[in-house]
DNA sequence: TTATCATTTAGTGAATTTTACTAAATAAAT
DNA sequence: ATTTATTTAGTAAAATTCACTAAATGATAA
């Protein structure tokens, strides 16, 4: 729990325990049931939403930064984390846009102009993936408001936040043919279909059924198990895992998928 | 040319004209003739070799920064130039490398240890590709040294520097069946096989060349001329020249090469 | 001067692989 | 038995690979 006193020391010392002038903003998509959503939040201190982010610290690396910031948002740890672009325009947060007495009234601390917080910043925008219904979305004392957008209804973003998610989606859908994914965001044992529909939701279109697991299967990642999942009246499908340690090699050295 | 005059200021007011701690580092990569290389210099105040780098102006944007810091090195405006990952682990540029009296020596201009060059800095890696042979290497008044390397005998780098150029090898191989490239590396009319070849080396692998340049003349990026080029006892190869219209929109958009 | 030669470009087509699509077989519950 | 979605099989089209042939060219030798 963030106090007040916690935010005087964080206007006041921040810039002795985070890096000045460099963010993380994180485009976290979640995935559950053919649908895709992103998270976003209201700061109190700006109008209109825009995505999860915050400084880094001096002792952490850049990825540590934006697993921290993801673990506070959704409660979960250690998801599919990427860099996927930085953007560092003049003028792409508007220091202008910092309303100090929507500060004031939200925080309790008083700050002004000239605070390190209030100066020109250079983001590095990272995407994460994990599955919606399982995470417990917190606020903390600067936000007003935190929540899932499904993908094609979007508000207008603040700052460059628009094409950041542009950019992160794009990246996303690129590394999809690079990496694997699934863990977090299938139960342990799933189904052919379901993985199927996995991706064809996050690539935003339709893959063919039945050449598409052949090369899942080829490439070692998913391993057919001797049960079926009982869906009612009809023909009960397989039940697959991935494949441990192909699916961890697979996420360090990368994979053709196509 | 700088002056001593130049670098007090840089060193007392620099802070005020670019932003601090987030610098850009450049791997220009040089290409002529099947051979491919790497620009490499040595900073006055750091022993060893490093990929050149600088500070980014508050007033511009993070690709002009690049920009200004290739054609400041190359006198080569306007080439090729990505963006391929932020660099910002702690440690990764120790500020105890930063000899001060090294950096007195050569300038002529004391700076202490709280300095705000002497800090923690997180670094925007960019990559640009060019004509080696083209270029005119700039040395400046903090740099001892300033050369092409091949891209197989590069010395061991300086702070994390190894890591960026093969981060930066490698979307720069990823990203050559995404972009077209090749003005600037050959000459306006030039044969199937120059181009073939230059694929080949900035690929470091074979491609089949029977096939190679049906892509692109398929993408409409090649223009066939009526014209040959002689080349002693052998066939004479057509000339192909870059559509140019087709080529800055496939650099806009993007293509698909294979 | 003419013929031969080595070498490179450029194209052809067969063999193979990949992809896209269709259809049929299967299994589970009613 | 019927219904229905899963799963596999099969096929045609497309793309890629590979090996080979033919054409072009100037140097060289006869």
């Amino acid at each position: 729990m963030i106090t007040k006193a916690d935010v005087e020391d964080f206007v006041l010392n921040g810039h002795l325990r985070y890096v000045p002038h460099v963010s993380i903003d994180c485009a976290i998509f979640g995935y559950h049931e053919q649908q895709l959503k992103l998270l976003l939040i209201r700061h109190k201190a700006i109008d209109g939403w825009c995505l999860p982010g915050g400084y880094i610290k001096r002792t952490e690396k850049l990825v540590e930064a934006a697993n921290r910031n993801v673990k506070e948002r959704t409660g979960i740890d250690n998801l599919f984390l990427q860099q996927f672009k930085t953007f560092g325009d003049p003028g792409r947060a508007k220091t202008e846009q910092f309303d100090t007495d929507k500060w004031f009234t939200a925080t309790g601390v008083a700050i002004t102009k000239d605070n390190w917080l209030i100066d020109q910043t250079i983001s590095v925008g990272f995407y994460a993936i994990t599955d919606f219904s399982k995470t417990v979305l917190q606020k903390d004392l600067l936000t007003d408001d935190c929540a899932w957008f499904d993908i094609d209804d979007i508000p207008p973003l603040e700052f460059d936040h628009d094409e950041m998610v542009r950019e992160a989606l794009h990246t996303l859908r690129v590394q999809l043919y690079h990496y694997p994914i699934g863990i977090n965001m299938l139960p342990e044992k799933f189904t052919l279909s379901e993985i199927h529909v996995l991706y064809e939701t996050l690539l935003g279109k339709k893959l063919d059924i039945s050449n598409f697991p052949k090369k899942l299967i080829a490439l070692g990642l998913l391993k057919k198990l001797n049960e079926k999942r009982s869906i009612g009246p009809h023909r009960s499908p397989h039940l697959y895992v991935f494949d441990q340690e192909k699916y961890t090699e697979a996420l360090r050295n990368g994979v053709v998928l196509s």
